[in-house]
RNA sequence: GCCCCUAUGGUCAAGCGGUCAAGACGUCGCCCUCUCACGGCGGAAUCAAGGGUUCGAUUCCCUUUAGGGGUACCA
């Protein structure tokens, strides 16, 4: 057949391949310089293994000194969601994985030379491609719908599965004439471009990934589509055409790739380019209910899009951290040797990433984050707290932000120690783990409590009280007190003989938190006291009485 | 059905032919301590099963089992 004839005939107007190759040169880098990418299809939000794939990108593009750049394949019109690519860019803005190139959550403000960074926008380009690979023998037009007719094609496979076990699919459209075509396309019959395979099931090709390095895969065999009758390529084909044209050297892509790869590879041998280098990475998981293992799903779990991190109030670095720590396991080591480095300097590297699909771990995140907290200063606890509250919790943030000294000297409490406290892991815990700070005790956890003691205790306290005394005063005064009501001060004495007490300083201890809570729990009490002030100390510790 | 990937404690995992099988989270105990926490110390807990190869297998090979993924004109 005359494949030129024939290419003119399925694509009349597309631009010639060079046209392109100009227009997009080669990327001038430094050595060694990897061009990584992250391209999400824009369904309403950015999955959780998105940001995991985007940190692996973004590391890898800034070690290397490259770049690191952001594609919308926007194919699957059936899947379009408005905004969608709007949400991903400014999701990864707000995790600080921003690219340096591509699009930028608007269509009009796209930066970098290989663009248009929408896929939708460049049928155009596609369209050359696969004249190309018309014009060199190596597509074919297929007629065949999806849903009529005998010669469906789901069906036909389905046959074909049954009887041969084979996904080997000479397709029987490869055997149309000129003639057959011409009048089909005559008659207005759509198409899908195929790929004509040369692939041979029975034998292998090496390839090596990134992760998990050298691999023998069986070659392709499958005619699969190129472009879409309704114009637009499937996945295969753009991946091909763009990561050349846009100079991708690694593509950082989710292991349910890996079946296709061989299909991926002898399409880009197909075309001429060279193929870029893969890293195929696991998975997140999570446990289900029935106690199997299983993909993270954005139906059923919150924590597959990246908001809800967001919205439980997790700082960013948190979850980045926990995400590099699945990625990178010597992460965690790294993090205690250098506490206070920030985790763009550990030594990133794709090869030491695992090959097992790591279960999300919501105790190891809550533990990395309350680390990661109280490693910040009160100013900073303060700063991200109120950016989290104005978005999800209005009246808090008022009350946060029209008492900014106060919430300050708060959440100042036990920060300044060589041992920070470690109580919160996540903004939306501040309001209710302070809010006897903020709203007054509610209720007393009075349970255990032996209410004539507490009243009597801070009825007593109440008198000796001063907030002027300096915390050494301060203890030896209940100390004092200690001794005067029966309490022991030493807690060994206490402890070979309890029942010459009516408890130890401890217990003291515990009542006036209790007055001054209505907690058991509590950062350190002398601190409060003194944020409380002498008029509303001596207001709780009368309330007490009424208790 | 067929193909591919994976398999070390409850979880994340080091390991890459000879180790008393790291470390972290969680858990338990003790200590410290004004409670809780923080911190310190210690304990329990792992090589999926069966065959090979080898002087020697957690490590290499095969089988089984389990889990995941693919088998779309979805990505």
């Amino acid at each position: 057949m005359d494949t030129e004839k024939l290419a003119k005939l399925l694509y009349p107007n597309a631009k010639t391949t060079e046209y392109w190759l100009e227009k997009y040169p080669k990327r001038e880098l430094k050595k060694g310089a990897e061009v990584t990418r992250l391209a999400p299809s824009p369904t309403g939000y950015l999955h959780t293994g998105h940001a995991y794939s985007a940190l692996i990108n973004k590391l890898t593009a800034k070690k290397s000194g490259g770049i690191f750049y952001l594609r919308l394949e926007d194919t699957d019109q059936k899947r379009l969601i408005d905004h969608a690519g709007d949400i991903a860019y400014h999701m990864l803005v707000s995790y600080d994985l921003t690219p340096d190139e591509g699009y930028r959550g608007d269509e009009l403000a796209q930066i970098g030379d290989y663009g248009d960074y929408i896929q939708s926008k460049r049928l155009g380009i596609y369209q050359s491609f696969a004249k190309s690979l018309v014009e060199k023998g190596k597509a074919f037009p297929c007629f065949c719908k999806k849903t009529e007719g005998i010669e469906d094609v789901e069906e036909r496979r389905q046959k074909q599965l049954e009887e041969t076990g084979n996904i080997e699919e000479k397709d029987p459209c490869r055997e149309l004439t000129y003639e057959q075509i011409e009048e089909k396309i005559k008659n207005g019959e759509e198409f899908a471009l195929k790929l004509k395979s040369n692939g041979n099931l029975d034998k292998t090709i090496v390839v090596e990934d990134l992760i998990k390095g050298k691999r023998e895969i069986r070659e392709n065999a499958k005619d699969i589509v190129l472009m879409k009758s309704n114009g637009i390529p499937p996945y295969a084909f753009a991946h091909a055409v763009d990561d050349s044209l846009m100079g991708t050297t690694i593509v950082v892509r989710g292991e349910e790739w890996y079946p296709s790869l061989s299909a991926h590879l002898e399409l880009f041998n197909a075309l001429g380019f060279k193929p870029p280098k893969y890293a195929h990475t696991p998975v997140i998981c999570k446990l289900d209910k029935n106690g199997n293992k299983r993909k993270l799903s954005k139906r059923k779990d919150p924590e597959a899009d990246v908001r809800f991190f967001i919205e439980e109030g997790y700082p960013k670095v948190a979850v980045i951290e926990y995400l590099l720590n699945l990625l990178n396991s010597d992460f965690e080591i790294w993090r205690t040797n250098n506490p206070t480095l920030s985790y763009k300097e550990f030594p990133f590297s794709i090869s030491k990433i695992g090959s097992n699909n790591p279960m999300f771990d919501f105790i190891k995140l809550a533990d990395i984050s309350k680390n990661y907290i109280s490693r910040l200063s009160a100013d900073e606890v303060y700063t991200m707290l109120v950016e989290w509250a104005k978005r999800f919790d209005i009246d808090f943030c008022k009350i946060l932000t029209e008492n900014s000294d106060f919430s300050k000297s708060v959440l100042n409490i036990d920060r300044t120690t060589p041992k920070p406290r470690k109580d919160i892991a996540k903004w939306n815990e501040v309001k209710n783990y302070y809010d006897y700070m903020f709203y007054g005790i509610k209720n007393y956890q009075l349970e255990d409590v032996d209410k004539s003691k507490l009243k009597e205790a801070i009825k007593a306290y109440s008198v000796v009280y001063n907030e002027n005394d300096d915390k050494q005063v301060w203890f030896e005064k209940i100390k004092n007190l200690a001794n005067k009501l029966g309490y022991a001060t030493d807690n060994k004495l206490y402890k070979q003989n309890p029942q010459a007490y009516k408890g130890n300083v401890a217990d003291l201890c515990t009542y006036i938190r209790l007055a001054l809570t209505g907690r058991k729990n509590s950062p350190d009490i002398y601190e409060i006291a003194k944020i409380l002030g002498t008029r509303e100390v001596q207001r709780r510790f009368k309330n007490i009485e009424k208790q």
